[in-house]
RNA sequence: GCCAUCUUAGCUCAGCGGUAGAGCAACGCUUUUGUAAAGCGUGGGUCCUCGGUUCGAAUCCGAGAGAUGGCUCCA
């Protein structure tokens, strides 16, 4: 019988377990749901028993011990008392503790089980953030809700609190294998013990598997950070601190090319930029109310002649300062201020990945004051940009997560007499989502603590996704601010803020465009553009010459003019994933036409000079 | 920050109690090259740091730093 794949990783999951306990019988088990690929376990070992990956190896033997067997998984109902005598005879606490949540809670929703708390969606960092851990809870609400009872399912000694449904016997899994060891805290938080954490990963088929970790192989070397150090991009000095990338000339010729393309974007949209400094007073930070929300987030205050000054972690109250720095009419109105800002934010070292975060970086960021009614108008401009930039930057497979706050958290969000403000934004925002035509969900309790906010997510080489671009909704800041426009009736009224930072920050978006092209980055942003290859010492000179042309035309050209063959250098330039390759010998001297070489491509084309120049021409303009 | 693993030449890695190795890169010489690696030679290392065990530590133990994969977090 063919069982869907989700039933068989899930069932893996079971094994997986049930071999464990087979070999450190006083383990206590976690969760163990379905991710892309595989599954996961959490456990809780004895105490003295680390996981190491040779311990994978002797998991995965016994467990191919079990499917010779041909256990079966056996699926019982039971009442929840019941259940619960049963995981207290077993010693599994955490069954037991799920358990009685839900005896208390009284419905099988993951999030309302998931310690009394609301859990619609989690981080965009994870592997199926949607995808809530209520499946391996085990309870249908019918079934827990009707009768108040519960499956469990057993193999071997196993039990398992679940709601299935399994395959009928072990002979029936796939083909499987455990990948790596992780911590994990137990629920999600980290108040709680952290527990092991088994990934693994299973396939219908040897080939399916096979295929997958290829795939994990190939985005291995699409690595930003390998790519970043090979081609000379950034690099990270131990001695300068972690998560402070230092942009090589490279990496930092490619960002001017994006902040160029950027200000010349924002320009035509009626931006202006602005530039403010890396320190401030503790009091603006006070007034923006972001040393009481953030604070843990900011490093510790300088003294200046005692007084306390803080890096900025953010532009914001900076770019209101400009604003306030005098009286505004509504004529002014959308004044949009740009600024490519350098933030500072203590980042917890567990969480640095090279140039996607980091400890120091500079943000694309912008605010934007309009008056209320603007707000839908101004959010659409802003879509539209969002738009032109990413479709120039080929990238087509985002989406927009429209957080919303939850106003049970009553620490972040406050008391709750903006309600209307929150919801009259949210509405706008929404409004102009539709309206645009701009795919996204919608997400509670992630809102900024200020306002609502649309996240850009993209996925990774590896199908992991993660936020690239913010536009936030500001309704506290002009207040606590105090900023004001004089509207058509000569009264003084309060605009709104938007925040938005289309590209992110240049770290990140540069490292997502390194993963995206593997290094091959378009005609328009490569550092060098065409690599001029002279046969021999002879032809140096005429590439120099051809060179020169080239760049009176605005084309960036190297000339490798190393003592190596041919050969030899063709693989260097296409190492160096340079756009455009010429050999230059006796044949282009003789025929006056250009032996063109295109990266990635065995295949030559000949053309002549000017046909070459506007080929690149033409890939520039069409950023390709 | 937490859990696990790792750290040897610029890079990729071998060595795993007897005092340091390879390939690539760099540099020099020879060769003057036709589309993904010419040949020969040279230089290069507090084996992450600090302690400990030992006659002797890159190797074993402890602490710290950094990196990687997750977890928590991300204005």
């Amino acid at each position: 019988m063919k069982y869907p794949i989700e039933v068989v990783r899930h069932s893996t999951a079971h094994l997986a377990a049930a071999a464990i306990l087979e070999l450190f019988p006083e383990t206590k088990f976690g969760i163990g749901p379905v991710i892309e690929n595989g599954f996961y376990y959490d456990f809780d070992f004895p105490e003295g028993v680390t996981i190491e990956p040779e311990t994978l190896k002797k998991i995965e033997e016994k467990m191919r011990e079990m499917v010779k067997k041909n256990l079966p998984l056996e699926r019982k109902e039971v009442s929840l008392d019941e259940a619960i005598k049963i995981f207290q005879d077993l010693k599994q606490d955490y069954k037991v503790e799920l358990l009685e949540d839900l005896k208390k809670f009284g419905t099988t929703n993951a999030g309302e089980i998931w310690g009394g708390e609301k859990i619609l969606t989690s981080s965009g960092h994870k592997l199926f953030s949607e995808r809530s851990p209520d499946a391996n809870i085990g309870v249908s609400s019918a079934e827990s809700k009707g009768a108040g009872g519960v499956t469990i399912y057993t193999v071997g000694k196993f039990v398992d609190l679940c709601r299935g449904p399994h395959i009928a016997s072990t002979k029936d899994l796939g083909v499987f294998n455990l990948q790596k060891i992780a911590g994990a805290y137990w629920r999600g938080s980290e108040k709680n013990k952290m527990l092991t954490r088994i990934y693994g990963l299973a396939f219908g088929s040897e080939k399916e598997l096979n295929a997958h970790l290829k795939l994990l192989e190939e985005a291995e070397k699409r690595d930003h950070r390998v790519l970043g150090e090979a081609l000379e991009f950034f690099t990270i000095s131990e001695k300068v601190g972690k998560g402070l990338p230092l942009w090589m000339p490279k990496g930092a010729f490619v960002r001017r090319q994006i902040e160029d393309y950027m200000y010349k974007k924002l320009d035509e949209n009626g931006y202006q930029h602005v530039c403010t400094p890396h320190i401030t007073k503790k009091a603006l930070y006070e007034m923006s109310g972001h040393l009481a929300h953030y604070k843990e987030d900011m490093y510790s205050p300088i003294d200046i002649e005692g007084e306390e000054y803080y890096l900025k972690p953010m532009n914001c109250p900076h770019h209101h300062m400009i604003y306030k720095s005098r009286t505004r009419s509504y004529r002014e109105l959308p004044l949009r201020l740009g600024e490519y800002g350098t933030v500072y934010r203590f980042e917890r070292s567990g969480v640095l990945t090279g140039l996607i975060r980091t400890r120091c970086f500079t943000q694309e960021d912008a605010h934007i004051y309009c008056a209320p009614k603007g707000l839908k108008d101004e959010f659409k401009n802003v879509l539209k940009i969002f738009k032109e930039v990413y479709e120039d930057f080929k990238i087509s497979d985002y989406y927009f997560r429209l957080a919303l706050p939850d106003f049970s958290k009553k620490e972040k969000y406050g008391d709750i007499e903006k309600r209307e403000l929150w919801e009259e934004s949210a509405g706008q925002i929404r409004r102009a989502m539709k309206e645009f035509g701009a795919k996204y969900v919608e997400v509670e309790g992630e809102a900024a603590f200020y306002g609502p906010k649309i996240d850009a997510q993209i996925k990774n080489v590896l199908g992991k996704e993660d936020s690239i671009a913010t536009v936030q909704v500001d309704f506290y800041m002009p207040e606590r601010f105090d900023l004001t426009y004089t509207d058509e009736k000569g009264k003084e009224k309060r605009p709104m803020v938007i925040h938005r930072a289309i590209l992110g920050s240049f770290e990140r978006f540069f490292a997502f465009l390194l993963e995206r092209t593997a290094g091959a980055l378009p005609a328009w942003l490569a550092p060098v553009q065409v690599k001029l290859i002279p046969v021999g010492n002879a032809h140096v000179g005429p590439s120099e010459k051809l060179a020169a042309t080239m760049a009176e035309q605005g084309l960036r050209c190297e000339i490798d003019s190393a003592n190596e063959t041919v050969g030899y250098k063709i693989r260097k330039a296409e190492k160096e994933k340079v756009p455009y390759m010429l050999v230059i010998g006796d044949k282009e001297a003789k025929g006056k036409k250009l032996t063109v070489r295109a990266r990635g491509q065995k295949d030559t084309e000949e053309m002549t000079v000017k046909k070459f120049v506007e080929r690149v021409k033409k890939d520039i303009e069409k950023k390709l």
